[in-house]
DNA sequence: TCCTAACCTGAAGCTTTCTTCATCTAAACA
DNA sequence: TGTTTAGATGAAGAAAGCTTCAGGTTAGGA
């Protein structure tokens, strides 16, 4: 990927008519295909319009730089884990931290294996992309949501939620992607799910007893 | 970075004379320092010979492509860290849970940050240069290590040391790049350090229960 | 129906960096 | 000192993909 030039990377355009808006859809699912068949070495714009039945042309017109489309792709991408995460963290309110605990994990992981492919495609391009700034912004978001249930819980409160929340997060992170990255993820998911569960129901219980 | 024809990523001749040695030396440090000051956009192979203070050919003699001259790098880098990891691992032989648990996560992040800017350098050409797959086979040997450590221990044996092990260093992981792959990690490490070692402890302790 | 704005097209210009190789210099050795 | 091998040089070849833009097509309102 070439120096770009710092300038925007927001669309160029607005689809206003529901052809385009079919466009930018497409084209979007192609990035993820594309990098999912070629992979990040092998990906480009013009493959990327081929699979979407577009024009390179076409593709410019949405998306400024080639940059851009990536980092929409993995906005995309995240936001869809955040909202799986954030809809537990209303369901459990009031619940005890063990349970909530659980829950997040089941969550967090079954939302990143949903896709195991195209989270490891996230992870190839995370660096061409100022990755960790967009998953910084999303995942402020969702510690937020996890730090504000676990304010409701039934069990004595945390004295600093908002840590343990990141901590927790941090946790979670580190071994899905040492799954994701590593060789067939969906045999091993099972037990390290329940392994981190085990983790973070003694993490959470010590917590309490702080 | 272009697909690379897939070959030998091997050093193309091994130093025999002081001279030489010295130029790898020199091109290796010269790798880090360039992609810690003009980043990894405008890494070239050109900018390494220069500041190494050596031409583009020497370069090439040693590595037979960029994409060598990173991994080697990174190899490096990390093979840093396990050193210490290993260290440690036989230090705590023979001491409780919570101990080895303790020194083992001051070691990793000690490790780590003492040069946070190449860590997070390392971290951005991973995914140009199969960074994962080094990154497993470097960290075999130090999960072993862990795992080693474990049954030595002076508690009652845990079930399943490498399972325990590789959780771990799966959270001590993720712990780490989000805290370097975040602002101002120094700020931050000392606080997040005593947070994990709390987890570890509470980690391990429920283990031995188990 | 006509007109305007939205939308689409895709060949080719442009830039950039990797990598080679013919040639030169320095060291080791007899 | 003469010869051989290791080491170093750097201009230029070659490839590749991003992005543009001049011009064509479609939709929807008047």
């Amino acid at each position: 990927m070439p120096p770009q030039s710092a300038v925007l990377l927001e669309p160029r355009k607005s689809p206003v008519q529901a052809r385009s808006t079919a466009s930018v859809e497409a084209i979007l699912e192609a990035t993820v295909q594309v990098l999912l068949t070629v992979g990040r070495e092998r990906f480009t714009t013009t493959r990327v319009a081929e699979r979407a039945g577009v024009s390179v042309g076409t593709l410019y017109q949405y998306f400024p730089n080639k940059t851009a489309l990536l980092q929409a792709a993995l906005r995309r991408h995240l936001e869809a884990v955040t909202n799986a995460i954030d809809r537990v963290c209303h369901e459990q309110r009031g619940r005890s931290l063990e349970e909530m605990g659980t829950a997040l994990i089941t969550a967090f992981l079954d939302a990143k294996m949903k896709n195991a492919n195209a989270s490891v495609a996230m992870y190839s391009i995370s660096a061409d992309v100022d990755g960790m700034k967009i998953a910084r912004q999303v995942g402020l978001h969702s510690g937020k949501s996890v730090a504000a249930m676990f304010a409701t819980t039934s069990d004595p409160p945390l004295s600093d939620p908002d840590l343990v929340a990141s901590m927790l997060s941090s946790a979670m992170a580190g071994v899905s992607r040492r799954l994701l990255e590593g060789p067939s993820p969906e045999k091993h998911v099972e037990p390290l799910k329940q392994e981190l569960i085990f983790l973070a129901r003694a993490y959470l219980k010590a917590c309490a007893a702080r």
